[in-house]
DNA sequence: CGATTCCTTGAGACAGCTCAATTTCGGTGG
DNA sequence: CCACCGAAATTGAGCTGTCTCAAGGAATCG
């Protein structure tokens, strides 16, 4: 497994990014009800609505390096994020998938061991770290959802080392996309009868790297899931899942979930 | 990778566990600076101690089956156990270690998802489900650790999956090496003049649900580690780490930590 | 419409898996 | 204390899924 392919070190070409205010009040945010913010108050959210501020990332550009300072914390309002470690030798792993409403950071801590990086467009509600710490402390509805939030996250996590460590390449494709369906079916999603389209923001790579897998076994499998009928392709980012049964029938899990006679 | 191996289902022999009530205080106990108590004064300590017990499980015996009601939640005083997931079809993947002080169950959920295992024999600080989540509620002392707690193991399992995905064999027989002495050694642990001494409570059958791989693989590799010198075994459980640098050199990670001239 | 980036496909190599004996360890009873 | 037993570990030989290396082919963007 020894890759021996590292990718040419990247030059972090200084983050430029756009800093708004908040043009969006919170009672309107599309993650209102779903990020660290879900259970605050009125008044809560005022104190919230003090610290924070919005900032864009353009597809591809780094959030942040591992061993870099980060001076906020944030929610992930808008795009999708991918968090990764990579080995000396460039190996690289993805650790973490960063959806509308997911939360970036850890209070607490002044540095990431991770990169970050914007995979689509990606807009961020910040909250400087040092004012969210001390909310933390005096707002309990904020402590009490990033616990949640965070538990749900080793969750997910664990599931990841299912796929990882026990799954053949078919399978963790099909579970990626399973996944993926599923958040997205979650958010409310365009779904013609039945049929679910999976604008899949991720390259090959990027799927190859969630999966420790190469990029060339991504394509072969997502390929032979084509011609199987199991999924179809519309371009090169989009997939169309016809029957989503299908696709969980190829994940391994529950592999006696229809045969129960 | 498909296993078929399907392992013969064991029927969970109803756990006896020893009732204990606590016959230590939470002054003098071993974990007390580590655990989920760890930053709670002495009048939450009374509210704790109020509705705390002590459970004992012997090696092998299982704490508790995915899908499982589980009453309590509790912190491991004394011994190893497992927390694994397994696939309808037997393939079976670690996905937790817990050692003295780590924390088991999940405040708001009444059900595991995961298999927990006593490895070695195991002794438990329970507290029941109910009174421990309205302390959460009430003691953001114990809120605070909890959270604390929670992210150190998201970022464990994220370590994990970088093992999983993208090392070898041989690199993830170091990895879990290196870890659990890393783990031991802050315990404060038998170390004769820099020789790490671990007693594995592991089989290589443990060992390679940990790392995604076969017994038999990981029976090789430990081999090979020991032909080369890297580790010495003492009896079948028993390793013993001549120099720790050694090892780190074979984990895969920070390839060039030693290499900077 | 050219260029670049991403994706696909092929052929061969190899790490780790499967199947199959043995061997060693750790306990247990004579 | 020693011989024996079962569980766990080791080791071997062949197989296979995934990786590696290498060409081409399709999108997307200026």
């Amino acid at each position: 497994m020894p890759l021996d392919r590292r990718p040419a070190i990247v030059t972090a070409q200084a983050p430029i990014p756009k800093l708004k205010n908040p043009e969006v009040e919170c009672a309107g945010c599309p993650i209102r009800h779903r990020a660290v913010c879900a259970r605050c108050g009125p008044e809560e959210l005022t104190r919230l609505e003090e610290i924070k501020y919005y900032r864009s990332y353009e597809a591809g550009q780094p959030i942040a390096w591992a061993g870099d300072e980060m001076g906020f914390v944030a929610s992930v309002v808008k795009g999708v994020a991918t968090i990764s470690t990579t080995l000396s030798d460039g190996r690289k792993q993805m650790v973490g998938l960063l959806l509308p409403s997911d939360f970036i950071g850890r209070p607490g801590r002044a540095t990431t061991p991770y990169d970050v990086q914007a995979v689509s467009e990606v807009t961020l509600c910040c909250f400087r770290r040092k004012p969210f710490e001390s909310l933390l402390v005096s707002t309990p509805a904020v402590a009490e959802r990033l616990l949640d939030m965070s538990l749900d996250e080793l969750d997910a996590a664990r599931e990841w080392m299912l796929i990882l460590g026990r799954k053949t390449a078919r399978e963790k494709i099909a579970s990626l996309l399973t996944i993926i369906a599923r958040r997205e079916a979650t958010v409310g999603l365009q779904t013609i009868k039945g049929r679910i389209v999976i604008d899949l923001p991720l390259t090959r790579e990027a799927m190859a790297d969630y999966l420790g897998l190469t990029l060339e076994t991504v394509s072969r499998q997502v390929s032979a899931l084509k011609n199987e009928g199991v999924i179809e392709l519309d371009g090169k980012r989009r997939i169309i899942v016809p029957d989503i049964r299908l696709l969980i029938a190829e994940t391994g899990d529950d592999m006696d979930g229809g045969m129960i006679a």
